[in-house]
DNA sequence: CTTGATGTTTAGAATGATTCTAATTCTGTA
DNA sequence: TACAGAATTAGAATCATTCTAAACATCAAG
């Protein structure tokens, strides 16, 4: 599962970013790719640390950080951070401004949901959607209000 | 802000789920309408503090678990737990089996990603969008398989 | 109006993912 | 070879959240 191709694109990527290729990023890269799931840091340490036994936990986190900033890899970890809560039933979807932190309610229209349902296989349920855009939004005043 | 209709239908929904109306939970979903932002289990701490200053944070996290297992609630913070990596960097989404914990990527087309994009008023640009079911998927065998 | 049974709240301890720190090791280049 | 900056490491620290056990409140039955 390791190819020439994927350690060249790893070794690549990381030039571009003025990063160096060491064991440790190949290795955790490779983990990666070895399987379909979505391994937390914790799995990928165990799987790592049969091939390199002295790698650290702290390693794992800063390499998954490198491969996620050289847009190698995706963390499917949306927010950071606390756990927010909002009364607001209607269906829409979060927008996080990356500038402020503030996080936005956008209406979503009932004939978009269904269309977004539309993209599941058959066989598929889905209880709940949740979509989250980041970015930015424009800004009412010059300052940064909270949250 | 805090209604009649808003304290009755408080009142409604938790006797419909067999539970008590305790000057709490009522204090803590008043707190978190009274704000149009998405305020943690933390900040609603401070603000119910001025109003009840015997209440406790372990109390306002089980108000809040309450109002969401109530509908008057919806949390906003995807996933619990720690964060999955992925190398797919096709744009895809991702859906939550509630059963067996697995993540599965569903493919989605261009198409749909415009379209979603469409739905941001004036002036917000999404640098990424994230997309997460939740539901049941279908069983290829009887056992479950790990994430 | 007493007595349970049960639901709630509370403070503080425990958990668990992640980040930080400071020391050590490595690598590329002068 | 030797230095500067990059990377790794182990372990401590952080922080949101959950757990625990005890205290409290409330309702229904006698």
């Amino acid at each position: 599962m390791i190819t020439t191709e994927n350690s060249d694109a790893l070794a690549q990527r990381l030039a571009d970013s003025g990063l160096r290729s060491t064991p440790q990023r190949g290795l955790v890269y490779e983990a990666l790719l070895k399987t379909r799931d979505h391994p937390t840091a914790d799995e990928l340490y165990v799987r790592v640390k049969s091939d390199l036994p002295t790698i650290s936990l702290a390693t794992v986190y800063n390499c998954l950080e490198t491969l996620v900033h050289c847009h190698l890899v995706r963390a499917v970890n949306f927010e950071r951070g606390p756990t927010r809560y909002c009364p607001n039933l209607q269906p829409h979807a979060h927008f996080h401004d990356d500038d402020t932190g503030e996080t936005h309610d956008i209406d979503l229209p009932a004939s978009l949901l269904h269309q977004v349902n539309a993209v599941l296989p058959g066989g598929y349920h889905s209880s709940s959607i949740e979509i989250i855009f980041r970015g930015k939004s424009p800004h009412r005043r010059a300052s940064a209000t909270k949250a």
